[in-house]
DNA sequence: CTCAGTTAGAAACGATTGTTTGAATCTTCG
DNA sequence: CGAAGATTCAAACAATCGTTTCTAACTGAG
């Protein structure tokens, strides 16, 4: 099998790095000498290494995006066709299915998962700004869908829930290999990814759900 | 006013800078520059920047877990008086308050989740063998309570949404800023921590309660 | 006061970091 | 083939890192 190229090779090894220990302390030598390449080619190719970072993203972000959006519009002229309003349920299953999809083409869902992770809980400024400025627009209309969906909650209080929700999913996602030794060690049962989205489904509508504070 | 002596000076610097950037992205001379300190007084004091890290969790977590034992212990005695079982909300309750009450003394909770935040997220295994090794014992008092609070749930199911729980408290409050100046921007209501902690009480009870999935 | 022990300070250590350089090699296409 | 451009490579760059060393200053007990 021929080696895939060198671009290839590096955002390959790079994302799994990042994932395993973090940008910060993943080295470009780290990185370089796994891929087997050269050390100049990150600054070659990708001119930096806080560009490398942002690469790695829109490798998984880029399809993503564009399969979201995608999806949205399918949710959307089907039921403006009989004029329903779009459910909560199926909002929140197109962005599970579409989170499922995207990564299963490459690399795990893990790797995704745990840079979606760092991203917000990582120094690593630019990468916020980054990703607000090139991947806010599908977030933005996702909340607007759900607003739609849940009109009887205050406008604060669903920014707040969807957070909650957000950090659910990210923290037990990205942490999900220590999680899974534990859960296999305590309860002798192995989950997958895909165990863990069913699990979370009745969580995150009920939590949508939950009356609102006194 | 009488300045603080090095060793706190250094541990009031380190926590913020720490909570900001993070472990790696946070040098000693970033530390002790800001602190007013001389470079080698880290080493003198701390004896390595991983025992600093080290030293700055246990000064929020010795007296959270001393209060936290010392509530649970009281709950316990309460309910075994009357023979009744903590209700789950009581011992969700419990804790918050617990959590609530310690960092207020210094500094501020934002702080202290920051910090957890970046214990669960960063790689610095040193920091997550030394916490569950310092301080799993609480936590296993607890979900051990918890169990008995809610026996219609399989083990496994609880151990999943508790850490669901856990990843929405430590990422929305450890991201709190952020998520701050986005929510008193676009809905004109600048939210306490114990504002979101009260928002957080129902859609954490009804997350444990919510049905099994299928 | 004196002296032992603790703390503070300036300077340097070796190691590692991201990045740049310039020559060598490979690829492409007229 | 052969020249032009793209890519690889080894080496070095300056900057920064955590840590160590050694001396100076301070502190409290006899």
């Amino acid at each position: 099998m021929a080696q895939p190229d060198t671009v290839t090779r590096i955002l390959d090894t790079a994302e799994v790095l990042f994932a395993e220990r973090g940008f910060a302390e993943t080295s470009l030598r780290n990185i370089t000498s796994k891929a087997k390449v050269n050390l100049a080619a990150v600054n070659y190719h990708f001119g930096s290494k806080k560009s490398l970072i942002q690469a790695v993203f829109a490798r998984y972000l880029d399809p993503f995006t564009e399969r979201f959006h995608r999806a949205l519009d399918e949710l959307e002229a089907r039921h403006e066709r009989d004029g329903s309003e779009i459910p909560l349920e199926e909002l929140l299953e197109t962005m599970a299915r579409t989170v499922l999809e995207v990564p299963a083409e490459r690399n795990s869902l893990k790797v995704f998962m745990r840079l979606l992770g760092l991203a917000y809980s990582q120094a690593q400024g630019h990468l916020r700004g980054y990703i607000q400025s090139e991947y806010g627009d599908v977030f933005t209309r996702f909340t607007e869908l759900v607003r739609r969906a849940t009109p009887e909650l205050p406008d604060a209080e669903r920014f707040w829930r969807l957070h909650f929700i957000l950090g659910s999913v990210i923290f037990t996602l990205s942490g999900l290999d220590a999680l899974r030794d534990i859960a296999e060690h305590d309860y002798g049962e192995r989950v997958s990814v895909s165990d863990l989205v069913l699990r979370l489904r009745p969580v995150v509508v009920s939590a949508m759900q939950a009356p609102l504070p006194g």
